[in-house]
This record gives C-alpha cells, structure tokens and sequence, in this order.
DNA sequence: TGATTGGTGTTATATTTTAACAAAAAAGAA
DNA sequence: TTCTTTTTTGTTAAAATATAACACCAATCA
C-alpha cells in the first residue's frame, strides 16, 4: 500500500475530526499512522515502542493510551479486546452513516478484516434489542476463527 | 435465587464435564459457584477475594485463572473481554446445541444478561462469513447499551 | 489581556495476566 | 495391586496492560 493512500486516509480523519469539532493533533496523528502503515492489530506497548523510535524516545505509555482514547471515540481506531490490540478502521464510511461493523480475526494469523455488517443482520439486531428492551449504545463485534488464507488443512499465506 | 438453583446448575455443569470427558474438580467447582452466586459479573481479583475469604486463604491468582480458563473451555463461564470481568454462562443449551448468543451489557449499573441469537441473525452471519472465506471459531458477542432497567431518562433499578 | 478549556509531559502506581517448576492427585496399564 | 503416565494443583515470580495525579503548555474565547 503506497504511502499516499495512508496519507489519504490521515487528511480524511484529520477532516472528520474537524466536522466533529475535535483536533487530530500531533500526537495522535503519529498513533493513527503507525496503526495504519502496520495494517494489522498492535498492543498498546508495540505502538510506545514505533513511537519512541519515530517520534520520541522518551515517550510514555499515557502518551498512547491517551491518543487511543481519542481515536477510539471518533471510531478511527478499535480495539480488539479479546486480544488487547488496536487497529485502525477499516469501514469509516459505516460509521459515518451509524452502520455496525464486524471484526474477523483470524486465529492462525493474526490478521484482521472489518467488514459492514449486512442490513438485515443489523435490522435483525435492532428487533433482538427492542425485544429485550435493551438500548445499544456502541458495540465491537469480534469474530475468532480462520481467514481466507488460512482455511483448515492449508498453511497461512501471510505471517 | 435460592441455593438449590445454583446446586442444580452446578450438577449440571458436573454432568456436562463427564459428558465432554472432562473434571469439574473442586476448585473449578467453587469458582463456578462463586459466579453463580454472584449474578453479575466479577473480576478475576474480585474471585480470587471470595475464593480466599471462603476457601483458602492463601490461594492465588493461578488458581482462579486456571479454573476460569478451564470454565471457559467447557462454555460455563464467559470472559467479558472489554470489561476484564467473568460471569458465569446464561444459556448453556444453547451451546450445547452449537447455537450462538450475545452478552447484553449493561453500562449504567453493569449487569448482564445472555440471550440467544436468533435463528436468522446465526443464519444472516454464517452468510456473511462465508462471503469472507471466513470460518468461524468461536465468539463472544458483547453490546454495550443500557438495560431494561436503565432505560434514558430513568434511574437504574438494580446497583 | 486574562480567563478558561483542552492537551501534553512526567512520575508513579494499580491492575490484569502469564511463565516456570515442583509436588500431588487421578487415571490407565501391567 | 503396583508402576507409569497424565492431569491438576501449589507456589513464586514476573510480565504485560492500563490508570491516577499533578504540573505545565497551548489554544480558544471574552
Ligand atoms: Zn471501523
Ligand atoms: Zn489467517
Ligand atoms: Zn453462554
Ligand atoms: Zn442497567
């Protein structure tokens, strides 16, 4: 992926903070690019460590979990709980338009692939909710199991 | 919820572990109580107190953490990854016959409710997924809204 | 300009989870 | 049964993850 296109991404965010009355300073702005040229889940101390070698030796784990925070917020970045990592989106178009999104993880790998989540799935839900007069409120489905390059009985073709 | 419920579902959870060739042995046993007789979600330090309090004074995080990785395994307890608690399973047959559920999380006063995925929504996903070339694992799907109870504009029953 | 808010730097600490190895208990074979 | 193997536990230590608190700086605004 041609560095453009990260920088693409980057002015696009930096907009969507800007519509959202929020800054993408600095900081931040170095967290999301380290995430998007990694393009695949890092933990937290991975980015302190890029972070450190790029920016600044000195830094600090707040200095990250701070910048994620923010990024979580505005749904540039998610984070994977299950496995206590960070990725950037890869739908921001969905949650422009308040769509839901589903993370495929892939066990053997370790990479990830955010996906919409299909208009019935999401009516279907909706209806599951009012059911049991619950109110969603924000949500980061996660799905663990096997990519397309890592289907049982063949090796994965990534790593 | 009187005792003889959880000592059912206990029984049960023991009979589960035969059937599956495995030991409910009795740490694992008083762990899974634990979170019976909770009712809501506790963190493995919240265990780890209730176990030494009723158990074994000196007990240690090893043994709650391996008693829960095992309640894990045989789907009797649920890791609630995005809050770093463990509450024991809500719908037992429904694993037992492979079906999928979603963990209702409550934010306001933190309980939590497991409830089936409906036949279509499984269906809708399993679609989804094979569009990806994704094979599916395992899954634990967490909604952060607000409860029955907590609904906006009213102040939670439960806390 | 002064006042207010939001963001950062820094230090320290809290919380959660895992590694490693020895001892004990249970299960299985002879 | 006794011997062997596997599973489970006890114990110690450490790693990995995340937050609290406070002082300082920068931007926005009256
Ligand atoms: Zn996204
Ligand atoms: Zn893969
Ligand atoms: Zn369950
Ligand atoms: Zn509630």
């Amino acid at each position: 992926m041609p560095s453009s296109d990260i920088d693409t991404q980057l002015h696009q965010a930096k907009e969507h903070c800007l519509r959202t009355g929020h800054r993408l300073t600095a900081a931040r702005a170095r967290v999301l690019r380290i995430l998007l040229e990694a393009s695949q889940p890092l933990s937290a101390y991975d980015l302190l460590a890029q972070y450190q070698a790029r920016h600044a030796k000195g830094a600090q784990p707040m200095t990250i979990y701070r910048a994620l925070h923010f990024l979580q917020q505005q749904s540039l970045v998610h984070h994977l709980s299950s496995r206590r990592q960070y990725v950037s989106c890869g739908q921001p178009h969905a949650h422009a338009r308040n769509a839901l999104t589903q993370l495929l993880l892939c066990e053997n790998c370790g990479q990830t692939q955010e996906v919409p989540l299909p208009t019935l799935l999401s009516e279907a839900l909706q209806q599951s909710f009012h059911r049991h007069a619950f109110t969603l409120q924000q949500s980061e489905l996660e799905f663990h199991g096997l990519c397309a390059h890592c289907q049982p009985s063949k090796e994965c073709a990534h790593a």
